[in-house]
DNA sequence: CAAAGTGTTTCATTATATGAAACGGCGTTT
DNA sequence: AAACGCCGTTTCATATAATGAAACACTTTG
């Protein structure tokens, strides 16, 4: 049986299946209810819960549900390429979160999303509810507009064919010609805003990093609510952010 | 086949036996190589490397070599009891190491060892190669000490019954009875010190973390080089961990 | 140019995985 | 107290997938 032009092995496929139903939302399962969920039969979803309990990449609690283990932690702590970013942004961030007093996060761009690779919350900030290891969408955030809008022209074409135009908020940029336009505009500009389009009330600023080579690396953002993120501070928390940005050495 | 008298998934154990092999020491390998040190065949392992690829667990770098994937960061970031254990010491541990001017880790007991859930860095501080996710033995770390000390009496029972005793500076406590007395002493002074019994020319200090229902969740330490770290101080950093640790909640 | 090493593919053979049926335990309902 | 409904777990006949030796093509090294 071929899979992508290939064999791939069905046990690992169907493992894995099981282990992206841990989610933030949802952090435990029962052995039918993951059957269920999976479509595979809960004999099997049993086994192969068994063995992934073994490996500790899954955990057993005491209520007889089912949820993400040590090894996961262990492993995900281990992924080099991400961990290197970590370690070079987290003093930066940390320290820009202080000084604006709102959450900042750094992505990269994977999978035609955002991928969130690191987050600094001020005490004061609002609790941005973006999780570390989690998607969203390019046209509904600053991060997505900055990381697309300074990516070479190629990977710009790529990305817009596969990307998704959703609808998040009312003022979610649905159209491509109109998002085009704002990649436009963010790299004019040097930096992007999302004013309430991934979520109301909600409202962000980015800016793109550059390695020593002048290659993009990622993008960082600043992000607080309406009532409290004024427009008019925006130049402001560019500073900061742009300031921050030059502490990240990669 | 039975193993643990029950059938296990094999396919998922090679899987993760592969996985195992890429560390922070050895971040990538290639198929070969990994066969070779895994012990399996080079087309079972290049078949499941196939696999691992097409879910983002591994990926194929430009030069042929594996190293683990997004998939693995995206779920470690999703184990939800380390994640919850992160989040509460996150800025107290912060805050700690910018006061003390030394790295702060925090860990648990797992798999009769010490397991590395969180760390804060400070600028001026020793560089500490012990990473997140790793695992550090008990005899041998303040941490370890603390956290043994502490257990409840049948935990410690089971715990010095499986732990090892190994060398690692000429300053390690190797002998069984000689570590019960070790961890009597630090019940009663409420603290453990490591001076340079897992590393040389390397000091730390480590108290207890309990929750609101007064149960054990882990310890924290901060650690220094010895020209810096001097006795007479350990008392003024033991409060500084003790008024850190009172900001941990859960 | 030959040798040595790599990643990758094929297919006959072997081994493993599967899932229906059943079990025991627990909480709830009658 | 008994029946019911749901859970996690086990068994074993059957079906399916995984395996690995041999070979290929490519790159690097001597």
């Amino acid at each position: 049986m071929e899979t992508t032009s290939k064999n791939l092995n069905q046990s690992i496929i169907k493992a894995f299946t099981l282990l992206d139903a841990f989610t933030t939302e949802k952090k435990e399962w029962g052995v039918r209810e993951l059957a269920t969920k999976s479509g595979y039969n809960k004999s099997t979803t049993y086994r192969l819960l068994s063995t992934l309990v073994s490996l500790q990449v899954v955990q057993q609690n005491e209520n007889e549900k089912y949820s993400l283990g040590s090894k996961l932690f262990e492993l995900g702590n281990r992924v080099s390429l991400y961990q290197s970013l970590i370690n070079a942004t987290k003093i930066p961030i940390r320290d820009i979160a202080i000084h604006i007093q709102e959450t900042v996060l750094f992505g990269v761009l994977k999978n035609n999303q955002v991928f969130y690779i690191n987050k600094a919350e001020s005490l004061q900030g609002l609790k941005i509810s973006t999780s570390v290891g989690s998607y969203q969408p390019i046209n509904a955030t600053a991060i997505g507009k900055v990381l697309l809008a300074f990516s070479s022209h190629e990977k710009q074409q790529n990305t817009l064919k596969m990307m998704s135009f959703n609808s998040y908020t009312r003022k979610s940029i649905t159209k491509k010609n109109e998002f085009i336009t704002e990649l436009e505009k963010t790299k004019n500009q040097g930096y992007a805003l999302d004013l309430e389009e991934f979520e109301l009330g909600l409202i962000c600023v980015a800016i793109p990093i550059f390695n020593k080579n002048n290659k993009l690396i990622g993008s960082i953002s600043a992000s607080g609510p309406s009532s409290r993120f004024e427009l008019k501070n925006v130049s402001n928390y560019i500073s900061i952010l742009k300031n921050g940005a030059q502490k990240i050495n990669l």
